[in-house]
RNA sequence: GGGCUCAUAGCUCAGCGGUAGAGUGCCUCCCUUGCAAGGAGGAUGCCCUGGGUUCGAAUCCCAGUGAGUCCA
């Protein structure tokens, strides 16, 4: 094993006159132009120096900072890159949001497999990290939302044996830490000031040496250079405990943090004041908040201290302020009191910044991934906005933010924050009468309401524990809150994982060429020619391998083709197709034999369906976006033959309006009859002119893209079969819309014949309603309300005519036997009628004070019913339970009316004839 | 993607195997000339849908639909 450090020995640090020293109250590592230094110059081990006293010369705002960095890395030969969105996620799958700037090239970028839009290249990136959500505000420098400046480039070895997208060096570290000093020198900053302090960096499986720069206590900068990869034999032990070896790509990729940065410029008591003052001044005008000059003068007093406020936990951040106040001389409770509604107005305005990145990069609240995360976020800061009283809607204090970040899609973005606030309003109503309901339940009694009531509650009902607490307090409810809440609603979650299968890799299938796909040629042909290289023998059937093929094996969402394959005499039936590694296997009943000459035959009907209904799937998303706006993606789709779907993130339920006006739109790009192109260009051509919009299906991978244009309205990057032109499409029919999960709506459609028939299905079953109500089709809704109405009408007369004859009959004693108890009357009588009506005449009879015992047999099972009017001691129940027993079933109820039943008709008369026994022998136990 | 909760009168909900309830709102009457007033009476339910268990299901089980919520 070795360590790093050589790879720290800079010839620029040699040539520039700087030393390596350790500090004396950490050990870092760290080098520095001051020979006296000590310290590394990073809180804990430092304070911040620039507050009240900036460490540049000039003051810069957020747009002029960015600007300096920006054309600083674009006069030394960087080309500026457009920032990516906030949703990582539209590019690649193991994460949700962008946290840095490197984000936007992995995996592709960084592995060699793509070439990077520019090399070397700089940018800004905004980023969202959720990590430090509870201190952002606290500390004073940490927000949820930054931008990430950089400068990136991408080199790969001389040695490389394998190919990369990009060869050759084009600087390393030398040059990279020359950028920085440069850039500080350039801002005017003091360069015996800074320290570089050495600490290597471990992330996603790559490893590499790095340098953190440090400028007065703020660390302003780091510099990582990625080299390494984890490698169980690998040489280097880095601190997560694996071992790595050098790669034959390496990466410069620093991150220059924008707030930081402009904090420094103006040496304000927290980031938040040097970033966006208009925003902090509007939420404290609006909460209400003024300081007189002595407290103003404490605040930033404290917040030069507040370098050292750890961000790990809570506590931490409640025991620093003590150790604040403590060196400051003030009471802590009159330092939290000044302090804590400017933190929450921070977090407002950092929340408000991220909600704009969020919903302005096209995210819809949601309760899965980043749906769920902005959704967090946005009540967060609602309850925020609550606790300190600023009385301006979210969507005005989001707007605020989405209009200085420059998003166009404004008027969403604030409908969206007030759906969203409305169904959080919703849930907290819902909430608080739930709560209120279980603080009265424990208020009258000692016992506090209990643990699994506040897990019940927070999980299933969103509602937080603090909420309980407050709630329970106006009650007069005791509430313990156990210190390991979050834990415990952790451990009601734990499960056990599914394993994933590692599908064993073919050996021979690796050795095989990437088939030639034809079906890009010409998309309407169905036969070809081939040679057959490869002949798979698999449990059921074949998998056939051809150097070329006609076929399109499943994939983005379409079906596989199918048909046959000729060889000679031989046919065999191709019944799925599927692509591994660019091989495409034909899954065949019989064996074609090897190396034989082919003829290939698509099943041209089904491809054709196909097709049209894959074309139909992009005029459906176009006219989505079209109808419900532009935040709309695709969140999944399939085709099928008689119909397909496709899954849209939206914020709310489609109306009918909107499907009907979707429907036109789709139909209208039909009727014009646009020609379908499909092109390959360069995937940085593609994502320049068009945008990451153009991967609604997901990110291929590779240098070109195939591209989709329908007409001049959409283009999407898509591998998919198309019509030539979208008059063979004939006619798209939505079928249904239904939601799959929140902010995602499944539309259901079918596309040319398809779309016939499903009307045809829908016009046969109103057809058939209408034949059997004997009106009019239109008239069906009007005659089924009527029939309903009139149908409840009825049920009510039958209830009341039942009442009137059981009446009758027990007044008239029809079959009715009457028996003497002991001076109270009781009536044994059959009647065959259903429970509500031996109910109604075991009713009547207990109302002229006679016990009740009413047996029917009808619906092809016994049934009693037993009265006992108040006053008779006899058990109802017990009555029940005895006769029901002689029909083979059971029974009971209330000792004053109880029912019972059992399947022996052919006993129900023995055991009503035996009934006065029963009653007798009950009467006297 | 996974877990959990819920669906009963117009609204808010109770009932959790044995005759469908409360509060509120609605209608009528009385009292009172007034502010969320009081009293009496009344109407209003495919207890989400479909299957199962049971003599009997609003209630228990399964599936579906819809709503909510937590986590990755």
């Amino acid at each position: 094993m070795s360590d790093l450090e050589a790879e720290y020995r800079l010839d620029y640090f040699e040539e520039e006159g700087f030393v390596r020293r350790e500090c004396s109250s950490c050990g870092a590592a760290f080098w520095t132009r001051d020979v006296d230094r000590e310290l590394c110059g990073e809180p804990p081990c430092a304070d911040y120096s620039f507050i009240d006293d900036p460490g540049f010369p000039e003051p810069y705002t957020l747009a002029e900072m960015r600007e300096a960095f920006l054309s600083f890395f674009e006069d030394h030969g960087h080309e500026r890159i457009d920032p990516y969105p906030v949703a990582a996620n539209r590019w690649r799958d193991d994460v949700l949001l962008t946290q840095a700037s490197i984000y936007d090239f992995q995996p592709l970028v960084t592995s060699g497999e793509t070439p990077p839009p520019a090399n070397p290249l700089t940018i800004s990136q905004p980023c969202i990290r959720m990590q430090d959500i509870d201190n952002v505000g606290k500390t004073g420098r940490h927000t949820m939302a930054f931008e990430m400046m950089a400068h990136h480039a991408f080199n790969t070895r001389e040695d490389a044996e394998a190919e990369y997208a990009y060869e050759g060096e084009v600087y390393w570290k030398d040059q990279t830490v020359a950028y920085c000093d440069e850039l500080f020198e350039s801002l005017g900053a003091d360069l015996e000031e800074i320290t570089y302090i050495e600490d290597p960096w471990v992330g996603g499986g790559n490893a590499g040496p790095a340098i953190e720069v440090i400028y007065k206590g703020a660390e302003l900068a780091t510099l990582v250079f990625m080299c390494m990869e984890r490698d169980p034999d690998g040489e280097y032990e880095m601190k997560d405990g694996h071992t790595y070896s050098f790669m034959d790509t390496y990466i410069v990729d620093t991150g220059y943090g924008l707030e930081r940065w402009t904090w420094m410029s103006q040496g304000t008591a927290t980031v938040y004041e040097a970033i966006y003052p208009d925003a902090i001044d509007f939420l404290k005008e609006n909460a209400g908040i003024e300081h007189t000059d002595e407290e103003r003068s404490l605040i930033h007093r404290a917040a030069k201290l507040s370098g050292r406020l750890d961000i790990d936990d809570v506590d931490d951040v409640e025991d620093a302020r003590d150790d604040i106040a403590d060196k400051l001389g003030v009471d802590v409770d009159r330092l939290r009191a000044l302090v804590e509604p400017l933190e929450d107005i921070y977090a407002i305005a950092d929340h408000s910044r991220t909600l704009a990145y969020m919903f302005g990069d096209g995210i819809v609240p949601s309760n899965v991934g980043t749906g769920y995360l902005a959704r967090m976020v946005l009540r967060r800061t609602k309850r925020l906005v609550d606790t300190v009283g600023v009385d301006a809607p979210l969507d005005e204090l989001v707007d605020m933010q989405a209009e200085r970040l420059g998003y166009e899609n404004r008027d969403t973005i604030r409908e969206i924050v007030r759906t969203e606030e409305r169904k959080y309003r919703k849930t907290l109503e819902r909430g608080s009468r739930k709560v209120e309901a279980l603080a009265d339940e424990y208020a009258g009694t000692d016992e506090p309401i209990p643990t699994a009531e506040l897990l019940e509650l927070y999980d299933s009902h969103g509602i937080q524990p603090d909420m309980v607490v407050e709630i329970a307090a106006e009650r007069g409810a005791d509430v313990d809150v156990p210190d390991d809440f979050y834990a415990l609603v952790a451990d009601r979650h734990e499960e056990i994982g599914a394993s994933a299968e590692e599908e064993e890799r073919d050996e021979r299938l690796r050795d095989l060429p990437e088939t030639e796909k034809l079906y890009y040629d010409d998309q309407g042909r169905t036969e070809f020619e081939a040679i057959v290289l490869d002949v798979f023998d698999r449990e059921e059937g074949y998998d056939v391998v051809l150097d070329q093929t006609m076929f399109y094996p499943e994939g983005g969402g379409q079906p596989a083709d199918r048909g046959q394959i000729t060889a000679g005499e031989t046919t065999v039936d191709v019944l799925d197709v599927q692509e591994v590694d660019g091989v495409v296997l034909h899954h065949a009943d019989d064996d074609p034999g090897k190396g034989e000459f082919v003829r290939g035959q698509v099943d041209g009907e089904r491809r054709d369906r196909l097709r049209a209904h894959h074309t139909a799937t992009h005029l459906i998303g176009h006219a989505a976006r079209e109808v419900l706006g532009d935040h709309v993606r695709q969140a999944g789709a399939q085709k099928g033959l008689d119909s397909s779907r496709l899954d849209l993130r939206h914020f709310e339920r489609i109306t009918r309006e909107q499907v009907r006006e979707i429907e036109r739109v789709a139909n209208e790009l039909v009727r014009d009859d646009v020609p379908v192109r499909q092109e390959w260009p360069h995937r940085h051509e593609a994502e320049a002119e068009h945008g990451f919009d153009l991967y609604q299906g997901g990110v291929p991978p590779g240098m070109n893209v195939r591209l989709i244009h329908v007409g001049d309205a959409d283009v999407q990057a898509c591998a998919g079969t198309h019509v030539e032109r979208t008059g063979e499409i004939g006619a798209i029919k939505v079928l249904k819309t239904e939601p799959v999960q929140d902010g995602v709506e499944r539309v259901v459609f079918a596309a040319a014949g398809a779309a016939i028939e499903a009307t045809q299905r829908t016009e046969d079953a109103l057809y058939d309603a209408a034949a059997t109500l004997d009106v009019d089709p239109l008239d069906v809704p009007e005659t089924a309300e009527r029939f309903f109405e009139e149908w409840k009408g009825r049920g009510k007369e039958i209830e009341s005519l039942k009442e009137a004859l059981a009446e009758a009959r027990a007044s008239g004693g029809a079959d009715a036997e009457e028996v003497d108890l002991d001076g109270t009357t009781a009536v044994i009588q059959r009647l065959d009628g259903d429970a509500d009506e031996l109910r109604a005449t075991a009713n009547a009879h207990v109302e002229d004070g006679k016990v009740a015992v009413i047996g029917s047999g009808a619906g092809g099972s016994a049934s009693f019913v037993v009265g006992v009017p108040d006053g008779v001691e006899i058990n109802a129940g017990a009555v029940v339970g005895d006769l029901a027993g002689r029909v083979g079933g059971g029974g009971g109820g209330p000792p004053d009316f109880a029912q019972g039943g059992g399947p022996d008709v052919d006993a129900l008369d023995d055991a009503l004839a035996a009934a006065p026994d029963v009653l007798r022998t009950l009467q006297e136990a």
